[in-house]
DNA sequence: CTGAAAGCGCTTACAG
DNA sequence: CTGAAAGCGCTTACAG
């Protein structure tokens, strides 16, 4: 580890000082049972001792293999794609992998251009967790039949893998906790309607409430950006009217704690005198004042298997695309409260 | 955009279909002025056609340059360093750089494994924001000199840029502002007194309460894992014996948003009976309830801030080592409560 | 304005 | 067990 020049030491550097061809040296580097145990020794000692950094680019040039998978999400300031981000990085780097970063802040024409941009760097394949009104051809055409891709959270008619979540029966389970504690008039809150997720859940919700009997009213269904900011300031739509509901299913955990947080602005209490449940149960969920009642999705688990799955198809380039559904959970917490007591808040 | 075989498409390809030297294709690519406009159009019209995809990794290794840089963090779950990834990686991908991801988990032999690997994928420069307990010799002998480094957020003694967020001064003013409501008995609560940005927080706070002539009780230093949940048990530590400290500052929000759970848990209420300043203004801290009084550290500009410096310092690879400060901004927001009523909690 | 040639740092049959 | 040679996909003086 000497001071060194600027110049990066190279494998025909340790050839000469070890008066070898790079051939050899190449063939330590590797691991290769071929080379004499004295040979090798001396070549180890002489990379360490000129600092001898690998070059996996140029070796995966030569070798027509790439080390690295893209990963393109929304945006780490969402904690559910933070979380799912970290299970990525981590996954893959068990696996050798590099994770070359990009985030579409929901914006379909900066995911055209950050794909095309990733995918100058050669990427073995990609996670990606379409930006909202994505168009399947064009993405399709962009990146071509070469590189696999492994879609997350939005469906995308376009022939990749898909990895999903059960927004539909997450969505389900949640409702029916709430009808359980004896709750008739339930809101479905936040979330747009022309997002994929949030239209499975809603009809997870809706199905729910069928069997019960129950449809729901204009009133119950208050759309919002799926952020803790706007669905704080949406709060007021639901109480336009009498009877209002007195339960709501969420969108996510974001628009859930922002719903508590209205909630309280206005008076009233999450988990006493209004039942909330969120989804995705991210890390705030279970610290957060009441604790979340929320739908499971843990999104470091499916971040690994994300990454699980691309790597899989990487080994399998002409199997069939596959979907997988990744199962949702209901955890109870303080939010959703107790039964309703017959005859309270009518 | 032919649905093509497997093959990659290079320049070699669009040479022989264009009936031109890979030379002249290379020039159509790069926006020399030199081809003429007829030759350029054809060109352009065949990569097209062939979806021809260029490799930045091989144009890279001959030109002798790296278009990644790479970020490590401790993990990306902490929405403080979520929010400074995506602007780290906000910044690059504005610069035409991509950003290569790895995490630590605060260990200090992953982010060996971490940076070594990350090396190998030849990046122009490395944004780390170390381990606890890093060995700046040790580092310093794995990355060598040739790849510029810049420090964030713990200080490192290797002779690197370091980008510092302006701990000292922040906790003297979230100490202050307390003061000034009327609080005498405040504690300084969460983080480990190894961690270099604890400890100058912890100093700033003395600083503060030294001018004010008070003298800290060791009841009033609490460790605790920098996170909610650790936080959120070691509440009684507080309250172990009267008098009992009447406000807190918090080495990080997550710890705040902890110590607020714990003391509405004991039937205590932040911003009433108890003030609580945060530290990173992380953006629950705006929405929590109570909203929580806090010092700005604004992650995200940080993390463009670090994008910013280590693209000058690629320009300039030979000036002096910089160290920068980012200032620090007190938020007042609900839970550090009204004035102390004289003679209220004694 | 275009082409022939060399070379970035590596690997991999193929000889010996 | 080691070496000479070709080649991955690109760029860049240098000629013409």
């Amino acid at each position: 580890m000497t001071a060194s020049p600027r110049r990066r030491v190279t494998l025909t550097d340790i050839a000469k000082a070890c008066e070898l061809s790079r051939a050899t040296v190449s063939l330590v580097l590797r691991g290769s049972p071929l080379v004499h145990a004295d040979t090798r020794a001396r070549v180890e000692a002489e990379l360490k001792r000129q600092g001898y950094v690998y070059h996996r680019g140029a070796a995966n040039l030569r070798r027509n293999v790439s080390s690295a998978v893209a990963l393109v999400i929304n945006d780490l300031s969402n904690p559910f794609f933070a979380e799912f981000a970290s299970g990525v990085d981590e996954a893959l780097a068990e696996a050798g992998y590099v994770t070359l970063l990009g985030s579409t802040g929901e914006s379909v024409e900066r995911q055209q251009a950050v794909l095309a941009s990733l995918l100058e760097h050669d990427p073995a394949g990609i996670i990606l967790s379409p930006a909202e009104g994505s168009d399947a051809a064009r993405l399709h055409a962009l990146v071509g039949p070469r590189t696999p891709v492994l879609v997350f959270n939005r469906e995308l008619d376009a022939g990749w893998d898909f990895l999903e979540l059960d927004n539909h029966h997450g969505a389900r389970l949640a409702t029916e906790h709430l009808l359980g504690l004896g709750h008739r008039r339930i809101a479905f809150y936040g979330g747009h309607r022309d997002s994929s997720s949030c239209r499975q859940r809603r009809a997870g919700y809706r199905e729910a409430l069928a069997q019960a009997g129950i449809t729901p009213e204009p009133q119950w269904l208050v759309e919002s950006a799926p952020t803790r900011l706007e669905a704080a300031r949406q709060v007021g739509a639901l109480f336009v009217r009498d009877p209002a509901p007195t339960a709501a299913v969420c969108y996510n955990d974001a628009v859930a704690l922002g719903l508590v947080a209205g909630l309280t602005a206005r008076g009233r209490r999450a988990g006493h005198d209004f039942a909330v449940v969120g989804f995705d149960d991210i890390p705030e969920a279970a610290v957060s004042a009441p604790p979340l009642t929320t739908i499971a999705a843990d999104p470091r688990a499916r971040g690994r298997q994300a990454a699980a799955l691309v790597l899989q198809r990487l080994q399998h380039p002409d199997a069939a695309p596959a979907r997988t559904v990744a199962p949702a959970r209901l955890m109870v917490r303080d939010s959703s409260g107790h039964a309703l007591t017959p005859g309270a808040p009518r």
